[in-house]
DNA sequence: ATGGTGGATTATCCA
């Protein structure tokens, strides 16, 4: 079964290379980040004409997740994170950042936008830590649930774990995605069983998967680390091989990320 | 130190 993740920073402006891509990378399943449209607006016919069940969770223009499928698609979920967006917030609203699903031979796939953070002392900067507390907490779930239990955690973790994974460290003084505590909060999902099960075929430094639209950062190769396909001990025995498209960030209309690929080997 | 780009919504907000 071949899996795949991607903030799309758009469904609506990028739906030709989505469909492309899932043909020409043969994808089974495909966990989008990003969507940045409510489901009323999104025309999602064009995924099932070909072939594939679609689940979409999205809520405003920034945010927005989706779990694409030819291989079933089961048990949705949606409740993850169970947090407010942040303290003072008085809507209560919870924003749509985690869609969860059951597909092929009994593997649980969760596509996760982690909050960006915005910036230091910012109260999304908080919100950010207690979401990934949150999501420590599913995961721990997840793993509890069966013994042999198959679980990924795929998406944008809005983190790189290590100085490796940014093109420059004094670039990020005082910027978010480096900080020890968010570089923490993502350890714990590893600590929770969880592995980058990417990083051993694809070790940095210099390898990316997002590049900032601004300042010819893809031209110049300067590039973060930080969408990740997270894999429980049964899923981490099952990977056969893995793939990051460095071609998706290239030509008009590309998203500022580009996909993460992983295969893994079906369960008996 | 600022602005640079891109998307959604419509003169800003967010990444």
């Amino acid at each position: 079964m071949r899996i795949a993740t991607w903030n799309i920073n758009s469904l609506r402006a990028r739906m030709d290379r989505v469909l492309a891509f899932l043909e020409r990378h043969d994808i089974d399943v495909l966990a989008l980040q990003e969507l940045k449209a409510k489901p009323e607006q999104l025309d999602l016919t064009r995924f099932e004409e070909a072939g594939y069940e679609v689940a979409v969770h999205g809520l405003n223009q920034w945010n927005g997740v989706g779990l694409i499928s030819r291989v079933g698609l089961s048990d949705v979920r949606t409740e993850l994170p169970a947090v407010p967006t942040w303290p003072e917030d008085e809507t209560g609203v919870v924003e749509a950042r985690a869609l969860g699903a059951v597909v092929g031979d009994g593997l649980r796939i969760w596509s996760l936008y982690v909050p960006n953070g915005r910036e230091l002392g910012h109260p999304h900067y908080e919100y950010k830590l207690r979401w990934y507390e949150a999501l420590r907490a599913e995961g721990v779930r997840e793993l509890a649930a069966e013994a042999s239990a198959r679980a990924v955690l795929v998406g944008d973790f809005n983190v790189a774990p290590f100085d490796e994974d940014v093109w420059d460290m004094e670039a990020f003084a005082d910027k978010t995605h480096v900080t020890p505590p968010e570089r923490a909060a993502f350890q714990s999902v590893v600590d929770a069983g969880y592995a980058d099960v990417v990083r051993a075929d694809h070790p940095g430094p210099g390898v990316y998967t997002y590049w900032d639209y601004q300042a010819l950062r893809f031209p110049k190769k300067e590039g973060m680390r930080i969408d990740f396909v997270l894999g429980s001990p049964a899923v981490q025995s099952a990977v056969t091989g893995s793939f990051i498209d460095r071609e998706e960030r290239k030509g008009k209309g590309a998203s500022d990320h580009v996909p993460v690929i992983l295969d893994i080997e079906v369960g008996p």
